[in-house]
DNA sequence: GCCGAAATGTAGCCATGGCTACAAGATCGT
DNA sequence: ACGATCTTGTAGCCATGGCTACATTTCGGC
């Protein structure tokens, strides 16, 4: 959190490198979570979590989902038994309600503005990664008001 | 290119694989995207784009920046001669445009929506990389009807 | 014109996130 | 209960994008 007083920049420009920190740095969680989000869909949907699952509704293999997962584990946000489903823990069912809820507000505002509804589906799983608590609060403020 | 045409799925759900996929993709162009605008800048602002510039302009040590730009030169989209400046080709001029078009865009949107400045900018820098055609479409229009 | 400082380039390390290939455990049918 | 098959795990490769450390080149001051 510091955007001005930066003291021998002329002002005209605001500093951009922490922009392109905080884009990388966002790029990096994005990965966590998808993950979380998808693995809090499958449990709802069919009671519990599989490696082979998530590794086919993410377009992967399974070597990656499993590696993938175990970074979930490492981080806490998740954890398993060889062999057995995925589960998460509290942060990461707190982390997969966050998601969930930010990528809704995402497409409803996408489809509120006039995107057509596939582009909608699509952009929003690249997008809601980059969206602030600032804009979302914005996005909700914007869907409230109805237009 | 493979997006429609997938036979026997329920259609209720678009295959969420293929908008991971997506999503992973624009992120492995993204700093493609980044490198060429902030050239477009620099070329455009002090007349030759340094590799100390870029390095600093996006928060990273000359190294990385180098590494970047190399990548650049492979991708056809810039030239340069050691210890020279860096130069865009036209498919890096024309990059440069349109990704500066679409920022400024999404900037524009972000900010009708009721985002605050600070934010819009920050976050835009995250998502513009995600914004597809038809979304940009969208975009222009929503701020084209003032509303 | 030379010498030192700044800029640029290169080498090599690390983590990440893809992949394929193979190993090992579970499950299910017979 | 056993074997085939599916699922899961592990090993190891590659490319990317960070970094530090070191080499080289340019450039500016004297």
């Amino acid at each position: 959190m510091d955007d001005e007083a930066v003291p021998e920049e002329s002002a005209g420009d605001v500093v951009p490198a922490q922009r392109f920190g905080k884009a990388r740095s966002a790029r990096s969680s994005a990965m966590l979570e998808d993950y979380t989000e998808l693995i809090a869909d499958l449990q709802a949907g069919q009671g519990e979590a599989r490696t082979t699952e998530i590794a086919r509704a993410l377009g992967v293999t399974h070597p990656t989902a499993n590696k993938a997962i175990a970074r979930l584990k490492r981080e806490g946000l998740a954890t398993s038994k060889p062999y057995r489903g995925i589960f998460l823990t509290e942060a990461g069912q707190a982390m997969a309600q966050r998601c969930r809820a930010r990528h809704r507000t995402v497409v409803k505002l996408l489809l509120a503005i006039g995107v057509p509804a596939e582009a909608a589906e699509i952009d929003a799983e690249g997008m809601e990664h980059h969206v602030s608590a600032a804009t979302l609060d914005a996005f909700e403020a914007f869907l409230a008001s109805g237009r």
